[in-house]
DNA sequence: ATTACATGTGAACATGTGTTCAATCGTTTG
DNA sequence: CAAACGATTGAACACATGTTCACATGTAAT
């Protein structure tokens, strides 16, 4: 005996009315991808680290690369990525570039993540 | 003629007080990993419109999978992640287990990323 | 018990990604 | 100009990871 659709399901009657009022309450697939994509820059170790050291501090590459114990080549590449994404900015000081975050969200979603370690 | 340091680089006289500074401020590498893997699960478009559609409504695995469009085996491989990271919650019935967000940790987080976009 | 069906799991594949090495760019100094 | 040095870039490699397919599990109904 079939029940009124409460899944989507090949085989129940369907009721795709509540998989349609979500589809309609989430915002759209571009808006995702971005979102994701800071979330995802946020989720590597070696980022997130870089990022809690400029949250502190401003820093130069040689600095980050001493602090994380890896090749100034690879903190560049993710200073790249992090730069691209409007996560840090950087300053020119002769030979050297300092780095730091570039607004207060990067700093405010690092404080919320560690307050959600916290329960 | 060396500057007092203020890098961390090989030639420059090098004062690692600064980064020794950085390196005591920021969370021991445990605390970063596990912070480091909350957002790299936040990181994936298919996992993000998962937890964002949890955050609208409760749903069980067949919802998901025709929400996003992929297979009920892909989404549940998902959920997998989600669940042993204390993302989402479940509950059965019958044959169906629905899902849900676990705490409003998770919530508070797709907000701030949301108005992280917003600027 | 046997069928039906929603979900979970394991293996395999394709793809994405972080690191390193080598070479180059940009700036400063002799 | 040439040398020194910090930073960047590109190619290549190793590795992680998301998806699919096929099969297993668990629950409900006949």
């Amino acid at each position: 005996m079939p029940e009124t659709g409460m899944c989507a399901c090949e085989t129940v009657y369907v009721d795709k009315e509540k998989v349609q009022a979500v589809q309609d309450n989430i915002s759209p697939d571009e808006t995702l991808h971005v979102l994701a994509n800071t979330f995802k820059l946020l989720g590597e170790p070696t980022r997130l680290k870089i990022l809690l050291a400029l949250s502190i501090e401003e820093l130069c590459v040689c600095d980050i690369a001493s602090l994380l114990g890896i090749t100034r080549s690879a903190i560049s590449h993710q200073l790249r990525l992090l730069k691209n994404s409007r996560l840090v900015k950087f300053r020119r000081a002769g030979k050297m570039v300092y780095y730091s975050l570039d607004d207060q969200h990067v700093k405010h979603l690092l404080r919320d993540g560690l307050e959600h370690l916290r329960d």
